[in-house]
DNA sequence: TTTTTTGCAAAACCTTTGCAGTTGG
DNA sequence: CCAACTGCAAAGGTTTTGCAAAAAA
């Protein structure tokens, strides 16, 4: 209902290996492309569309439409994915440079990263109650931090 | 970052309970509240605003925009709860009504409720690897259903 | 040259807000 | 009577779509 089934992640190092893939996928390497494909290079972390239309990093600025769809073509073809962390925009970034997971508090937005072997616990109880092949790449674990858990009434 | 701290479940069983909590509460007991309250106890699960402004079993239509108002009232007082499952708009439907958390296929959006103590496992190891209290109450868990991951090549 | 891709503008989708008029208590 | 509430319309935030012009191969 949200991803389909999303090719197998390609892991680029640079962006030579970035452009290589998009060619090796059929797609043509546009000014707009590339300069996606920086801006997603030197963020530190997932970023919004509009972030990457801003361009980061010294890449200059592109269309955000183009941004949304290149993002939609980069993630068919496994450069890139994106998660959903809370209310606000999509965050997207390099495939391979997400955790595997994350956990996200409600009540103040703090995020962790989660590793696949804190992960796999999860999972495997999530399988045993439910027989789903459970996954908090996409959608993180909701709940409430340490601290406001405590703050709680 | 999401719903604060929502106020104890008002498990009202009939529309003439649900009338009084809201008047208990403060607050005044106007047609379109009428008819919200009417259309979520004639939903049988969790539905959205644009469906409940609609006016479920012989209900009549309302507002949009009261709606939302409205089941933000109701949910502030505890009333009303919502869900977000999948990418598509917010799911409304009276306390108590709802499962006590969900489990939702992210290729077929196929749903299933489920009960407190299945999560209750589920929450420890949560617990256990990150320290969050967590709740699959708003957002759910999300995965391939056995038939989906079955599907994935 | 052919097909893909772009940039812009407009629309779509979900939700919130401003406001003047109405209504519940 | 008066605060609470309504309906409408407009705006806000995020994402998608249509299309003619531009660029990649």
């Amino acid at each position: 209902m949200t991803a389909s089934h999303p090719a197998p992640a390609i892991l680029a190092r640079d962006l030579d290996e970035a452009v290589a893939a998009v060619r090796r996928s059929g797609l043509r390497v546009s000014s707009a492309r590339r300069l996606l494909l920086e801006a997603l290079f030197a963020a530190d972390g997932p970023r919004t569309a509009e972030e990457l239309a801003a361009g980061g990093g010294g890449a200059s600025a592109t269309d955000q439409a183009s941004v949304y769809r290149n993002l939609e073509r980069l993630e068919a073809i496994g450069l890139v994915r994106h998660v959903h962390l809370g209310h606000g925009p999509g965050l997207y970034a390099l495939a391979g440079t997400l955790a595997d997971g994350y956990v996200v508090c409600d009540n103040c937005g703090k995020r962790k990263p989660a590793s696949a072997e804190q992960l796999e616990r999860i999972r495997r109880t999530v399988l045993e109650e439910f027989g789903y092949e459970s996954a908090f790449s996409h959608f993180p674990i909701v709940g409430l931090c340490p601290a406001c858990a405590a703050g709680t009434a």
